[in-house]
RNA sequence: GCCGAGGUAGCUCAGCCGGUAGAGCAGGGGACUGAAAAUCCCUGUGUCGGUGGUUCGAUUCCGCCCCUCGGCA
């Protein structure tokens, strides 16, 4: 179907499954520019344990949406979008290829649906929710959302705090509820005309891939990464320290959990993570899947879709 | 070789006096619209080591065999 949307090549898949090796022959390959959507690589020194392309990987093939936060700032899917599809008019721009890589699905579904009139996260408003929750008692939060908007209600389950907060937050600062707005906006704010392809290793295969990337992040030394960190003042607390990996090496470093033990807990979080990613990117309609050995497969679709 | 203790779900183990099994962990499936590497929901059939026997009926009792782990030689 012809269209005048600028043609974005989207590749997704769980982690470890080799997004980064494949978007980069494909970047040289048909003079691309990489937009990365990664919730992790956005924060500066965080490298080994995100997985980062290296410098000179880098140098192969232009990266965008890498090292734009500190560890301790504040960094949302909304802000994500903005500055994702600012990127990419850019390389469109300079008649690059924009290559979407990156295993962070919400990120991936709102830059390509939108993200509809929903107001900013509002962290004070998510604070006070919090605190009351806790004041008043399990359930409190979930028991007003019914009130306010029982759609949303009925879709969340009463221990999901993250997802009742939001919801509540969205009602609140909108006037509008939650649900309404979703479903009036149903992610048809489509600007792009999009080929999302999704890496899938077979599942044993991907589990090795992950117990060894998990070892040679340590070999390459992810614990002197974490202990600089703490170094430069940024504390365990922090969303992006609680990360897969950071978190682990913490509680290495501050004794709380022999290295060994530590070392598994990783393996398995990262598993239990590319498991959520699968099921994630299975629900996307227009995925095609393909296993990373198949770069025959992934090259021709990506040629006869750009048609060079 | 002898003496003990075992062989039950991928792993560790529960299973009073016989009525074809259940926990933890691991694993699997799902949800997801501004914290998303987050947050949350659902999910346990396996020749009960093998083989004969007792019994209406054996994972459960008895015999033999195989294997594992201790101890003694």
């Amino acid at each position: 179907m012809e269209t005048n949307k600028p043609k974005v090549v989207v590749l997704a898949g769980p982690t470890a499954s080799g997004k980064t090796s494949i978007g980069l022959a494909l970047g040289e390959r048909f003079a691309g520019e990489i937009v990365s959507a990664d919730s992790i690589q956005i924060y500066r020194w965080l490298n080994i344990g995100s997985a980062k392309p290296s410098l000179s990987e880098r140098a192969r093939v232009p990266h965008h949406m890498l090292d734009i936060r500190d560890p301790d700032e504040e960094f949302s899917a909304g802000d994500y979008v903005r500055q994702a599809r600012k990127c990419i008019r850019d390389i469109v721009g300079r008649s690059a290829v924009p290559f979407v890589v990156g295993g962070t699905g919400l990120y991936i579904r709102l830059l390509l649906g939108g993200i509809g009139e929903m107001p900013p996260a509002d962290y004070d408003l998510r604070e006070e929710l919090r605190a009351e929750e806790r004041a008043m008692g399990a359930g409190t939060l979930h028991a007003r959302l019914a009130t306010l908007d029982p759609d949303a209600s009925r879709e969340i389950s009463p221990e999901n705090l993250a997802r009742i907060v939001r919801a509540l937050e969205v009602t609140y600062l909108s006037g509008k509820r939650f649900s309404q707005i979703q479903s009036e906006h149903a992610f048809q704010d489509r600007p792009y005309d999009e080929l999302l392809l999704c890496l899938a290793p077979p599942r044993e295969d991907l589990y090795k891939r992950i117990d060894r990337r998990v070892d040679s992040m340590i070999e390459s030394g992810l614990l002197e990464e974490v202990s600089n960190l703490y170094q430069r003042g940024y504390s365990r607390e922090l969303k992006s320290m609680q990360s897969l990996g950071y978190r682990h090496a913490g509680l290495i470093l501050a004794g709380e959990l022999e290295h060994n033990e530590a070392v598994r807990l990783m393996k398995r979080d990262t598993r239990r993570y590319a498991k959520r990613q699968f099921t994630w990117f299975r629900s996307e309609p227009k995925a095609m899947w393909f296993d990373p050995d198949d770069y025959e497969g992934i090259g021709c679709t990506v040629s006869r879709f750009l048609g060079q």
